[in-house]
DNA sequence: TAAAAAGTGTTATAATATAACATATCAAAT
DNA sequence: ATTTGATATGTTATATTATAACACTTTTTA
């Protein structure tokens, strides 16, 4: 089966759902937190969710603040490569959709004899509510 | 005191010591194991050297991986940003030195609306040595 | 040289994540 | 329809990463 079409288990399902109402990105004992009364009662349960969601692409772990994000592209399939932008003022994350990174940092890369394959970015500073 | 002319406390020398010496990132637990013999023996000795080091930009941290790594550049005061090429075979990391990476994400950030301050960039693929 | 700032040593514990194993569900290929 | 193989589940325990709290010491600076 394609993996955009992949149907998703309840528990994913459950993590996914709440993720996407979150304003802000979450931390995976926080999502357990919330999901208890959906039947959710153990970390490996919502670790086991997250590694499906982010393996299919429908949500990113932010590496530098060990919290997970649901993905704001409709139907993004990858998991490859992620670029956020993290407003140090009020949390809130937003993805950098710039279709022409992966190019530039692989040209980045060659320059350094490196093969690029994939990317993590985060970039911190201050988002345009918290700037009025 | 200028930072560029800290100076360390022993704690602080025997991590960087330890990490200058490493030819891949080291985990705070592995720096911790391997600088008993020099007198430190808690979790939060290496915690709060390697705090110090990042600080004062002798020491970064790879995010995505939970180490740590000496900076390659002699003299370098900066906390701030970073960027790495890390290699998917063989673990060993080198830090990309492109001065106008900063201004690139500015620009790039802009045009979300979004003010810069500062990046974290890790990119995935295979190194020099790893491609033969 | 006193006060302030930074660092130390130590114990305990918090926060994040995975191992291991038995069982269950479900798609798809006989 | 039924076996099969892949994937998911539930559960307990534990590994890994990081910080809190507190008493004390050293260094810096005014």
């Amino acid at each position: 089966m394609a993996l955009s079409a992949e149907k998703l288990t309840n528990n994913q399902q459950t993590v996914l759902d709440l993720l996407e109402k979150s304003k802000e990105p979450l931390k995976a004992y926080a999502i357990l937190y919330d999901t208890q009364k959906k039947g959710i009662k153990a970390p490996l349960q919502v670790y086991r969710a997250l590694d499906k969601l982010i393996e299919i692409g429908k949500v990113h772990k932010i590496e530098s603040r060990n919290s997970y994000i649901a993905c704001e592209h409709k139907n993004c399939n990858s998991s490859t490569s992620t670029s956020f932008l993290i407003c140090e003022t009020c949390d809130q994350v937003s993805e950098l959709t710039q279709k022409n990174l992966p190019s530039y940092f692989a040209k980045q890369s060659e320059q350094a004899d490196f093969k690029y394959a994939k990317h993590n970015l985060e970039i911190y500073g201050v988002c345009k509510d918290c700037t009025k």
